[in-house]
DNA sequence: CAAATCAATAGGTCCGTACCTATTTGATGA
DNA sequence: TCATCAAATAGGTACGGACCTATTGATTTG
C-alpha cells in the first residue's frame, strides 16, 4: 500500500500539472492541507519534500510555497541537457556546433552526453537528468524502432513539464514528442526517384533496422518502387543494426548479399554514407566498381563524402542548420510557448 | 545558531571523510547515534537524509545504514562530468576526443560542458554536478590565474571524495588538485630559446592574463632571457585577457605596442595559435610580413596552425594523449588510486 | 504621509511516542 | 546437514505537540 505522504505528493504534483496553480503562486499552507488530506502536519511537510527535491517548488518561511514551474532556478542560467548518439564522430559535431552556436549566446550551460545507440546508457543519463533541475532537454532517440525501456523516464520528465525536443529519431508512443527530423520518408523516396531517373530498374537498398529513420526511408524507397511500377524484392534489401555495423556485411546474410548482387542489383540506396562506404570497400574486394558496375547514393553528406573515393552521391544533412532549429525550439518551449514538429527537407548533392 | 541536524550531519561527514567507517561499513543504529548526540532520533533522520541526498550513504530497512564512498551508483554505468573552457572550438575536440576514446571503451556515460572561461558558468556547471551522484570529474580551470569565486563548490566536491582531475589549469590554493598539465614554464622558455637560438635578441611575448599557463609561459620567457644575459622589458610584452581577446590589439595599449613594434622586437612568443593569426592579421594591415619582418612562435599546434598563410611554428600540444591521460588517471582515482600529477613535455613544430 | 511597531501567519526545528515492515540471526526440528 | 520459524533489530511511516523565526500587512506613531 501507498504511503499517505507518497499520496498527497502525487495529489499535489498533479494539480500543479494540470495547471491549478498558475505562475508562482502560493501552494496551501502546510495546515490548510493538513485538515485537507486529513494527515498530520508532519505528513504533508514529508510529501511537500519530494516536492522540493523535483524542484517543482520552493518554500519560503514566513511567506508560503511556491510553484515554481519557469526556468532559470540557478542563478539566472538556464541549464540544458543534450544527448546524442555520438558526439565527435560523423556529423555529429557539426549537429552540436549549430547546438552551441544557439545557446551559448543565451545565458545557458550546455551538457553534452551519448548514448552510442544504447539503452542502458540512455537511461543512466535521463537519471541523471531527472536528478539535476535541468530546463530543458535535446535528445536523439535511441533505437526508436524498437520497443524502449526508457520510456517511464521520458514520461517523469513530462510530469516535471521540463520541455524536450527530440532529433532524427523520436518515441510516437509518447504523448509529448516534439521534434526536429529530417524528412525520412521523403528522403528514401527521393534516393530512389534519382536511381530511377538513371534508367535503373533493379534498385536494392541496406536499411538500419533499429531505428525510425532506417524504416522511414525504407518506407519512401519501397513506395517510389511501387509508384515506377516495379516490384519490391525483399533479396534486393539488407537490415543492419547498431551492434552488427561493423561487420553485418560479413555475416552470412550479408555475405551472401553481396555475392549475389551483380546478379540481382544495378544500383543500391545507402542508409548513410557510413554504409556506404563500407559497401565499397567490401565491393571493391570482390573486383566490383563503383560506379562503373553497381551505383549508390546515400544520406548525410558526410565529411568524408567529399574526400572519399569515388565521391558519394548523398542526400546532405542540414546538420548546423539542423541544430540551431533544435536548440532554438527548446528555448522557445522554454519560454512557454508550445510548437510544432519540424521536419527538413534533403537537398541533393550529385557526385560520382 | 547551526540547528542540531545541521551539527550532527557535518560530524557524521567528518566521520565518513577520515575514514572512520572503512568499505561498506554500517553506520551506527539511529537509536545509538540518538544517544551519542543526545538527540531525538527523528533529528538523526533528518542528519541522515542529508547524507543520503549527497549520496554519501544508503539506507536499508530492516539492515542498516551503508557508507557507499564507492563509484556504480547508478546500475553498474559510471558517470563522469568533463568541464572545459569550449567544446567544439580550437584544440578542444581533439582533447575531448582523448578523452572519450578512454571512456567509452569502460561503462562510462560522460557529460561534457563549457563555460567559456566564466566563472558564473562554472558555478552553474559545480552546483548542477553537485547535485548528481557524480563519480569523477575532469575539469579545466577557469581563470586559474586570479581569485577564484567557486572554491568552496570544490571543496564540497572533494568533502564527497568525488576525483577530480584537472586539465590545462588548476587552482594551486586547493587541497587536492590532481592535474594533467603541459610544461608551461619549460614551454615558454623553449619558445624564448628557439628565438634566441635563431639570432634575434629583441624578444617580446603576447600572454594571457587571468589563466595560469599566461603566467608560466611567461616566466619561463623571462628566465630564458634572463638566463642568456638579455634585459626583460615590459614594453615587449602585451597581456590580454578572456574578455578582450578579440580586441585587445585594436585598443590603445595594443595597438602603441603594435605600432612600436619594429623599432622594439625583432620576433615575438605568442601565447597561442590563435593570437599568432590575429597578431599576423593586423601586421599585415601594418605592411609588415611574418616572418621577414617579424618572427613569431606561438603554442598548441591547432588545425589551423599547419594550413594557414604563412604556416606557423608552434609548439605542439599534446591534445588526444593528454585527453586519454586524463581520463586513465581519473578512472584509476575512482578505482580509489592515489595519484600524482602529470606535465607533459611540448614537442616542437617548426614551420615557417 | 512616512516610519516604526506589532500581531498574525507560514514555514523550520525538535521531541517523544507508537506502530509497521524488511532483514538478520539463531534456535528448533526434520 | 539443512530447511523453517520466530525473535531481535533496523529503518520507515505517522501523529501530535511545543517552540522558533522570517515575512507580511495592518496599526500606530511622529
Amino acid at each position: 500500500m501507498e504511503p499517505k505522504y507518497q499520496f498527497v505528493a502525487d495529489a499535489l504534483r498533479r494539480d500543479i500539472a494540470t495547471g491549478l496553480y498558475n505562475d508562482g503562486e502560493t501552494l496551501l499552507t502546510e495546515l490548510e492541507l493538513s485538515s485537507k488530506y486529513s494527515v498530520s502536519r508532519q505528513t504533508i511537510r514529508q510529501a511537500i519534500s519530494l516536492l522540493e527535491d523535483d524542484g517543482l517548488v520552493i518554500r519560503r518561511r514566513g511567506s508560503g510555497t511556491y510553484v515554481t514551474h519557469g526556468p532559470r532556478k540557478h542563478g539566472g542560467v538556464l541549464n540544458v541537457g543534450v544527448i546524442t548518439s555520438y558526439i565527435t564522430d560523423y556529423i555529429f559535431p557539426s549537429i552540436v556546433r549549430g547546438i552551441e552556436s544557439v545557446l551559448s549566446g543565451e545565458n545557458c550551460v550546455m551538457s553534452l552526453s551519448a548514448t552510442y545507440n544504447r539503452t542502458d546508457r540512455e537511461r543512466a543519463l535521463l537519471t541523471r537528468m531527472l536528478e539535476t533541475s535541468v530546463d530543458g532537454l535535446i535528445i536523439e532517440g535511441t533505437k526508436t524502432a524498437l520497443p524502449n525501456p526508457n520510456i517511464a523516464l521520458y514520461e517523469r520528465l513530462f510530469e516535471r513539464n521540463i520541455p524536450v525536443v527530440f532529433i532524427n529519431g523520436y518515441y510516437p508512443q509518447l504523448k509529448h514528442n516534439v521534434h526536429v527530423v529530417t524528412d525520412d520518408e521523403g528522403g528514401g523516396a527521393l534516393a530512389a526517384k534519382v536511381l530511377l531517373s538513371r534508367g535503373f530498374k533493379r534498385i536494392g537498398g541496406i536499411f538500419k533496422s533499429d531505428d525510425m529513420q532506417g524504416h522511414l526511408r525504407y518506407q519512401g524507397y519501397a513506395a517510389a518502387l511501387q509508384a515506377a511500377g516495379l516490384p519490391i524484392s525483399d533479396e534486393r534489401v539488407l537490415w543492419f543494426s547498431t551492434e552488427n555495423k561493423q561487420r553485418f556485411l560479413c555475416e552470412e546474410t550479408g555475405s551472401h548479399f553481396l555475392h549475389h548482387l551483380k546478379e540481382n542489383v544495378d544500383a543500391i540506396v545507402c542508409y548513410n554514407d557510413d554504409i556506404a562506404l563500407m559497401l565499397i570497400e567490401q565491393l571493391s574486394q570482390l573486383k566490383l566498381s563503383v560506379p562503373s558496375d553497381i551505383s549508390l547514393i546515400s544520406f548525410d553528406n558526410s565529411a568524408f563524402a567529399g574526400i572519399c573515393h569515388p565521391k558519394l552521391s548523398t542526400l546532405a544533412h542540414p546538420k548546423d542548420a539542423f541544430g540551431q532549429e533544435a536548440a532554438e525550439k527548446l528555448l522557445r518551449m522554454i519560454s512557454g510557448s508550445a510548437e510544432k514538429s519540424s521536419c527538413l527537407p534533403w537537398e541533393l548533392v550529385m557526385r560520382e
